[in-house]
DNA sequence: GGATGCCTAGGACGATCGTCCTAGACCCAA
DNA sequence: TTGGGTCTAGGACGATCGTCCTAGGCATCC
């Protein structure tokens, strides 16, 4: 918490509220009244409510580097890192069935408002396609990496939006579950236990 | 066009602006514009904005159960009639890699907004997923049918955020012909050419 | 011809939005 | 002690939001 500069609480306020409520239906005083300062000190750090936006997508990308950094370094086996990716669903289920993918509703939504930073916020995907796609090299996959990082984006995209809307934890289970099937079926190197 | 009354004229101005640009940056004064209404007749039909949101979800629901009936009278074959669903993705392509899913997009931002109205809007997804598990029972899947019905759901449903995301025209095709080749793998019966 | 009911137009209302301005507290260096 | 930066508070601004009110056009029926 100390170290923190206002300009940080700022940013993550927002990125926690964007995420709930949705980037157009949180205002300015949601924000300051969430980090307990003025609108005035507010506009301080702020200009606009875009460079908000900048910033909380700023603070995702980074976020989602590290993540992916941390589990090229600890683990050796890229199959464990996929399972990793995948389970992503299962360690934010409750968040999950409450907002939905926090990538995915953000993308939707700006493409919607046909917002600038529509282009920035699809880097986040980009990072975890690349990422993937990386992994499948490395499983033996060179020819159809892409492919395959796609197809897992998808499925953990679906599922995140079904059970945002059905709100049923058996089904997060069960689609994981068939994911990391799917990635033993794909790459024959990937057949360690979960 | 004629026979059409001036509330069919806003609830459909409103479902294709609520699509496009989502419901909370739809205000009134948009739909009566594309509409060529006032707004004081706009409040004559409807006294509130979440009053267009229902009879807008009423809209889809009635037209979504048409369609499924549809496919249910014109092909004999289950099969045919979830290729029919699945197609869905290419038919409206275009519209998909610009807005998304107008169902999945939808539920995300009222279950954001907390919205009274994402009860019913989640309606619409149980309409396919009721009618895909039909199908699946009719193809000798009684057991998991449902299962089997959601998982085409969630694939669709990320097929489309990720369109929406990358526009990419050749990823969809892609990801659709691989739905067809999971439903000729797990269902005996539907091995007919597509 | 007058009355009734359905539909439309246009503007007023309070609230809230993003944005912007100004005054002052605080701290450190000269 | 003074002065200049950095940070904070609080309110004013124009615009827009959803909502609501009233007057009038235009049928139909007594």
């Amino acid at each position: 918490m100390r170290g923190k500069t206002t300009r940080d609480h700022i940013v993550e306020a927002a990125d926690r509220l964007f995420y709930q409520q949705g980037y157009e239906h949180t205002s300015f005083a949601d924000i300051a009244g969430a980090v307990r300062i003025s609108r005035g000190n507010f506009y301080y750090h702020f200009n606009t409510k875009d460079e908000i936006l900048d910033a909380v997508i700023d603070l995702r990308l980074s976020n989602t580097r590290e993540m992916l950094e941390q589990w090229e370094a600890e683990g050796s086996d890229p199959a464990d890192r996929v399972r990793s990716f995948i389970h992503i669903l299962i360690m934010n289920r409750a968040k999950i069935m409450l907002y939905g993918c926090p990538v995915g509703t953000l993308c939707n939504e700006l493409a919607k408002l046909d917002h600038v930073a529509q282009v920035k916020a699809n880097e986040i995907f980009a990072l975890f396609r690349d990422w993937l796609s990386r992994q499948f090299v490395l499983l033996g996959r060179k020819a159809d990496a892409d492919a395959l990082a796609m197809h897992l984006l998808v499925r953990s995209q679906g599922v995140a939006t079904l059970a945002n809307a059905f709100r049923n934890e058996q089904f997060i289970r069960r689609e994981v579950e068939q994911m990391c099937d799917w990635l033993g079926a794909h790459c024959a190197a990937a057949h360690s236990a979960p």
